[in-house]
DNA sequence: TATTATACCAAACGATTGTTTGCTTTCGCA
DNA sequence: TGCGAAAGCAAACAATCGTTTGGTATAATA
């Protein structure tokens, strides 16, 4: 598999060059095909380790535990992956590709003359969304795990950063944003405040869609009483 | 201090009974007093454990590695605490107190007749350069700890929310914030995204300063341009 | 039906974890 | 100078970790 520095995660419906356990010796897990049953396997025991992560914490999350989720011993996880970490990379690599791919096509969709504020509101309630919907996503998974594990993830991290950095961008562009603001310090302000929206919802128990208004009328408006 | 169901931990300067160590027994490590070299070399042991979770995470922070960074064996690490819980408490305490007496104190020194503004930047520029200057916070540690362990400084937490929701509230009172915001929703909105400070600063560079003013202003007026 | 790949288990591996125990060194004070 | 407390070390403890190994049913294939 030929990898550039974009890591070899599961693309769910990729078909590639099919993998053979030839020789009798264990089949590669890391490549990203197999059996259909195979695949859903692999599915399970990633949702059955995200949730624990996020749940009890990346320390509580072990191979037994995992194991234990999905009615299987230790051992047997090792059929399906390689090591630990490769379990943990792929739940990590998923989960931002989804993120990206769904608030950067929610983006494509807004009309081409819509506003800024169109189309904050459009990536806020998207992220938003998908953040409150599930209960392991990438950005609970993350904010569980050691700083080593973390850094593997900064690439696709950047690349999602960049697709709001070229939001304000746009917006500034228009006249719309004041053009004042450095976006290198705005866009991992707003974006590491949309983060926390999980303890907001535990914090004040509101819905997704209050949410997501709340924080783009809060960042266009701001809360000072207008004379 | 009156804190009930606060837990017993040390407080700087704090005064009681002294400990002695009686019948050749172990000293009880988790009783507030001691000797001064003894307090010391607490407080030296809780900076390398909270600089080890900040820097390589909770995993990371094992008593073998706290004890060689100042220069001692693990064991030797149960004569000042009873237990790796014992550290990791005493850190979250220590510092969300130091956090809360800090922005307490700007609060109060600041003017009656001032603006709410005023007081925002005030308690935002306080909160903020007590997350820059030191390594070690009680933030940054916070973040890395399993949900186990976080929970149990949730009620001091929840103290210090309290401490800007009152902030915002007054603000209402004054007329001079936005009636319309559900301040169970705006707090944690504000507080989530002023936490993440120390990734802004990886990203954009940015000092204390600027970086308070920016949050200080885009939440007060927003971002968008006034016609 | 014979064979082979699939999908799992039981059991162990060495390494590392927090913690305990008994013993030693250091040092202030009488 | 001698004594007792303070402070720390060496070595082990059981538990748990990720991982490996050899083996075994089940299902597909030829």
């Amino acid at each position: 598999m030929v990898d550039s520095g974009g890591g070899s995660w599961r693309m769910p419906g990729t078909g590639g060059s099919r993998m053979r356990a030839r020789n009798g010796k264990r089949p590669a897990a890391a490549v990203a095909v197999g059996t259909a049953k195979q695949r859903t396997m692999r599915d399970e025991i990633l949702d059955a380790a995200a949730g624990l992560i996020v749940s009890e914490g990346y320390d509580a999350c072990t191979m037994r535990a995992v194991a234990a989720l999905v009615d299987m011993k230790a051992g047997s996880l090792y059929y399906h992956f390689r090591s630990k970490d490769e379990i943990v990379e792929e739940i990590l690599n998923q989960g931002i590709e989804t993120l990206y791919v769904c608030v950067a096509e929610a983006l494509q969709r807004v009309p081409e003359d819509a506003s800024f504020a169109h189309r904050l509101s459009t990536a806020v309630g998207t992220h938003v969304a998908s953040l409150v919907g599930k209960d392991q996503t990438y950005m609970h998974v993350y904010e569980h795990l050691p700083p080593v594990i973390r850094r593997r993830s900064r690439r696709m991290r950047e690349r999602y950063a960049r697709l709001w950095h070229d939001l304000f961008a746009d917006g500034i562009a228009r006249g719309e944003v004041d053009g004042i603001h450095d976006l290198q310090l705005l866009v991992p302000y707003f974006l590491g405040g949309l983060n926390r929206v999980p303890e907001w919802i535990r914090a004040s128990g509101a819905g997704s869609e209050r949410i997501a208004q709340l924080a783009t009328t809060a960042l266009l408006d701001g809360i000072s009483v207008r004379q």
